[in-house]
DNA sequence: CTTGTATATTGCTATATTGCCATATAGGAA
DNA sequence: TTCCTATATGGCAATATAGCAATATACAAG
């Protein structure tokens, strides 16, 4: 296919949504809401290994969804974009309601 | 992991961001917003094999974005929920401004 | 310098996704 | 029935992703 300037565009929310497409990813986002958490305050909640929640976290900030200050060893993390609160309601509606209910 | 309501609600989250995460699959959901097409049509637009579009559009079916009738042996999608437009406004929001120039 | 703590990266395996080709299925026409 | 057209599915190879263990890096304290 041909890359004109829509089908880049594609490309780059298809690469947001790729960010997106995954749980540890949507629990990091939510959690990074309303809180600046670290790297091992993170890797508890999730409960996988500290370097899966760290790649996680790079795929994030890759994408511009999160960015992190750093005091000392430790590095806090925190949403980079404010409308992340509409992005999960848009979610919310395109679930179908059989798979709501389960 | 365990599975509480909330990791579960994760999965459906992620489970639609995966089927939005492909650039032919943005595509399609963009052409249906304004019109129906069938699987031909849609093809020739992609620009990749009519299996390829036919996969695409099952998963994109499977979580329940569009909908399809039939009329004879000619199959026309839709758009199956109306809070698309929505979602791509947020997607687009969260493109990061130096992606955006490209 | 060494030690300890916090995070990132590398290496690896298992699994998932993508896209093509070939084939199967479904329905209309003759 | 056969033939044709539209769509879906199976098989396969290439590539991408996920997650763990081990290692590397960064930095503060001593």
């Amino acid at each position: 296919m041909k890359k004109t300037k829509t089908t880049i565009n594609y490309e780059v929310r298809a690469h947001i949504a790729k960010a997106l497409a995954h749980p540890s990813r949507l629990q990091i986002l939510d959690l990074l809401q309303h809180t600046e958490l670290n790297v091992n305050q993170l890797t508890e909640v999730i409960g996988c290994d500290q370097s899966t929640v760290s790649k996680h976290l790079s795929i994030l900030k890759n994408v511009g969804l999160i960015k992190h200050r750093r005091t000392g060893t430790t590095h806090y993390y925190t949403i980079a974009c404010g409308c992340l609160d509409g992005l999960f309601v848009c979610l919310e509606n395109l679930i179908p309601k059989q798979s709501t209910q389960k």
